[in-house]
DNA sequence: GTACCTTTGTGAAGGTTTTCACAAGCGAAG
DNA sequence: CTTCGCTTGTGAAAACCTTCACAAAGGTAC
């Protein structure tokens, strides 16, 4: 919907993220407002970092007290996206597959499994929690159907680029790749890969020395550093 | 091990990850030399910050020739703490724990799950593919005995930095997360977080309209542009 | 040995993201 | 109504990362 003056960075989407999370836990906890430098604290970055990122969607703050908890979450939540559900589909429903399934994060951030696709014919016909398994032959007519725009490929990567490129072509706009290939998509297609076995590398290249002795700064306790970042 | 002039960034790192699974690719496919241009083409990077990155490491290179594919994929694997198996210990043994040890990516890449551990007593003492699962209560133990050093930490996100920390005093010094949370650690520690619901959500902005009219611009083929990046 | 083609390695330039630092603004108290 | 303390919003500076462009150098053909 809303488009903003300056391009949005990757990771002031990604803090962005954190700061809503933040935001609904000081809900429940009661507060009414909040500072950049607590909201800085709860996510593990700094206040001038907060106030810029946020700054860039607007201007929500009121001097010498802060941001209003509430009006700054339905704000958040609506800049993100995520102010409705998302009916999302779920194409293989192998071990990933199975886990992403009952992962129940998504559900509770607004993103709702609506649609399982496998090509394996013994598992098409079962129903997990009452959704029923679809062959991917029918990828196109299900996904339309539902209107689904996100979709999480769990695949094997020898036809992950197969399977996506029919995904986009069926209306799909955003894809969750857990397969190990960088995919090719159309410009106006997003991709975020999750690539596990690439995580554990870079975990295992500072424990052999790569990162010099280990880690940044020791520095204060409160907006300490993270070992590792995005 | 071996440490270098400079701090190696993040990104850097992730590509070289990149590189190394090329290479051995290339090498079955049975290549004896590679020129940055087609290791760029083949991770969808320039072929500029190839060298760039590649020569972080020290000089690797023939000029007028390229990389010769076998050296350099060894070199790699050396300096990315990948030329020797790590053992891994899997903390959680739920939904994701399971599809984490059934994930043939880990074991490929050198990395072995060697020990489970649960909180859990229905779940303790049963065995996955031969490996017992251990009490938490026996964490420390366990991690010393098998002298692990990175954990797969797939537990709930309420109970998540009281494990990390046990972990640490246990001796493991680097921590794939998947629990939403943000883990403090002390230096010296490294942790990367895999946060499901935030790969979605950053889709979710892009997808609202926040990445203006989708993505990048559509440039040429070869190059070409990844919907997200890190 | 020389000429030519190819490709590396790398300073410098360009771009992006983070941090700094401070003026401006709001609320509360007296 | 004025003062004081606190916190935002934001230009400017610094740090970081990527791309450019070219000299240097290996290989090959003759």
């Amino acid at each position: 919907m809303s488009t903003f003056p300056r391009k949005i960075s990757d990771s002031t989407v990604r803090r962005s993220s954190l700061y809503l999370r933040v935001l609904e836990a000081l809900e429940l906890e009661g507060s009414d407002t909040v500072s950049s430098r607590v909201l800085a604290e709860r996510v593990g970055a700094t206040a001038a970092q907060v106030r810029k990122d946020l700054s860039l969607f607007g201007t929500f703050g009121t001097r010498g007290l802060g941001y209003e908890v509430t009006a700054l979450r339905e704000r958040l939540a609506e800049i993100l996206g995520l102010s409705h559900e998302w009916p999302v589909a779920l194409v293989g429903a192998g071990r990933i597959g199975s886990a992403l399934f009952e992962y129940p994060n998504f559900r509770e951030r607004g993103f709702q499994i609506v649609a399982i696709l496998d090509s394996d014919p013994r598992k098409v016909g079962q129903s997990w929690d009452g959704i029923e398994i679809h062959s991917t032959r029918e990828l196109e007519r299900t996904i339309e159907r539902l209107g689904v725009e996100i979709a999480l490929l769990a695949v094997p990567a020898s036809v992950a680029q197969g399977v996506a490129d029919h995904l986009v072509e069926s209306g799909v706009r955003g894809i969750l790749n857990f397969a190990p290939t960088r995919l090719r998509v159309p410009p106006g297609v997003a991709v975020n890969e999750v690539d596990l076995a690439l995580e554990l590398e870079t975990l295992s290249f500072v424990l052999e020395g790569g990162g010099r002795d280990g880690n940044p700064a020791p520095e204060d306790v409160a907006a300490g550093p993270e070992g590792e970042s995005r």
